[in-house]
DNA sequence: GCTTAGCACTCAACGACATCGAGTGCTAAC
DNA sequence: GTTAGCACTCGATGTCGTTGAGTGCTAAGC
């Protein structure tokens, strides 16, 4: 089953070509290539070989070859860790993400722009999940006698703040005791056992159950909004530069899968925690997606929270240099996020 | 130039006709049409003078009429106030906009859902403009020892925040009195003014000069912002589903003016004020768009501030719709939002 | 025994060409 | 003023041969 080195050499070869060019690739222009001492016959034969091996495929019997899916994922375990990028490249990626970046939803929207702008196919990057982090603080400030905001701090430093309604003619001290109160009763944890805590609470303070409803419900529904809605996606259009998707039904197809988070959440989620993940074709779960492959990494933020960035291609994507700026971004973002806030 | 009742009639069918079908409407199929008690012949020569009179275009010889702009800008400011919508169609958008819109920014986003799964064209949403409402209310909230919440809250009910980096060391209470000098000095004054406002403070308060220096930087930035950032677009694959853009390279391209919001932005400005706008073709300045219409309405909040929300689709595009379905959901959101928050 | 030249074969892509049909404009009859 | 009839236009569609890149196989060469 292991290939000699000219065999790997010339499917490499075949793989990178195919990257470049979309086109199916033949012996001659194989032949032709630098430091391909050989004849198109030679290479035929190599073909042939490789073909039965299950690592090249043939449209149609009279046009080139084009790679599996095996070969694929050969070629990348083999070549993973692409080249480091260059000097200017970092540049321009430093430009996009150091545009007055508090926020971590700035961070993540940035961080987007700069995976689809730096590759040129679509990036996806998802936010931690809130579920795992801890309360540290939470704080009701007055904004209007109608309403005011919930403030919850949790320990990976992240800020989240929703606009509740309060019943009138609520004072502000009240609304400090009662942060005061809450605090002390849900520092320490997460969002999901605070839940259970909320019922508690509600029993010993009857008089504000309005209030506190309102909060809860707050709360809750900013955890639900985090199971799928915090995902950014950007450069869906880039794809459509490809010769893949010069039929516009497979473009809307692509297109409306980028529509469907909910969908596509699980696919970002599942490859969290380790470093690097390659799925390609079939590997991802998504039939309309069978023709791309999804390249992901994770960044960091404090107390082992992390969330997910990655990018969507063709199958035929240039799965080297993906990698390089996956590896450089996610840093960057890790850096970003977990020194400060 | 007055056209009479025949003719009118013929190019009102033919209009209808192109809206549905897109291709382009000869003198037979339109004869063969309910009520049209005409023969071909007869339809040719009325459909010969129309084009004469610039009503009709002919893409080549031998196809059928389709309406030209002049006949769209007749048609609509004809047409104008579309049908009422159904009880069914009410309901779907209001299942859209009930889900829990306390924010500004959820009920603008919910908003172009709904306009974009009404119409099947591309919705466009833009938030009011910040620099013309005024300040109610300014508070700082510390949520970390370096970093705290600016919140601002402005007499529209709008709320907005941002994290901002304190000095180490500072302490609560100092926030909240600085607060409420923020709060004393700035009521009143809009966004715009309060930049000239804030060198006056400075100097009395030397002290206090980074966090302030923090305060007016997150103020500014907001503003900035939401010169261009606050617009929400939903639906952008919609128009591949029409013949239109059947052509990827149209496609790529029409997308491609979507991303590029600060140009679209001035578009949708334009138009604020008044209550409905149409714009057809090469009415809209951007070149790309000139074979799309924009129709526009706008959104009030308190205080006379307004936003505006839009639909972008082919010039044939079904104006009476959209406009029922603008005008239900702008009045639908004037509610939302000047009701309370 | 591997490499390569030679050759017959395959097949998508392309262009030429005929056909088809929806649609037009014009004229003459109603 | 309306309509039937007719010749004409022209894009769309389909057929068919041609082209050329590419293959597999065989036999000669190193």
């Amino acid at each position: 089953m292991k290939l000699d080195d000219r065999k790997w050499m010339i499917l490499q070869a075949i793989i990178d070509d195919y990257i470049m060019t979309a086109v199916p690739v033949g012996s001659r222009t194989l032949s032709r290539k630098e430091g391909m001492g050989v004849s198109p016959a030679t290479i035929r034969n190599e073909m042939s070989d490789l073909e039965e091996l299950g690592y090249l495929d043939q449209p149609h019997t009279s046009a080139g070859r084009i790679p599996s899916m095996k070969a694929y994922r050969l070629y990348v375990d083999q070549i993973l860790r692409g080249s480091p990028l260059s000097q200017q490249e970092t540049a321009r990626i430093q430009t996009h993400l150091n545009q007055r970046t508090a926020q971590i939803e700035q961070v993540i929207r940035r961080a987007a722009q700069a995976l689809s702008d730096m590759t040129q196919y679509t990036a996806l990057v998802v936010a931690p999940q809130m579920h795992t982090m801890r309360i540290v603080r939470v704080q009701i400030v007055q904004v209007s006698p109608q309403s005011a905001l919930l403030v919850v701090v949790t320990d990976a430093g992240l800020v989240k703040d929703s606009v509740i309604r309060i019943p009138e003619g609520m004072e502000s001290d009240h609304l400090y005791s009662i942060s005061q109160m809450l605090t002390e009763q849900l520092t320490g944890l997460t969002l999901q056992e605070m839940r259970q805590k909320f019922s508690e609470i509600f029993k010993n303070l009857k008089e504000h159950r309005r209030l506190l409803a309102g909060v809860l419900d707050a709360m809750e529904f900013r955890m639900a909004e985090s199971e799928t809605g915090e995902m950014v996606i950007d450069g869906g259009v880039n794809l459509l530069h490809y010769p893949e998707y010069a039929d516009v039904e497979k473009a809307r197809n692509f297109l409306s899968v980028l529509q469907a988070k909910d969908k596509l959440y699980p696919l970002l989620r599942k490859a969290g925690g380790v470093e690097f993940s390659i799925r390609i074709g079939p590997e991802n779960d998504i039939p309309e997606l069978s023709e791309c492959s999804l390249v992901t990494a994770t960044y960091k933020m404090q107390n082992d929270v992390h969330g997910t960035l990655g990018i969507i291609g063709p199958t035929r994507m240039n799965y080297g240099r993906v990698i390089s700026v996956l590896d450089y971004i996610s840093k960057a973002m890790s850096d970003l996020l977990s020194g400060e806030n």
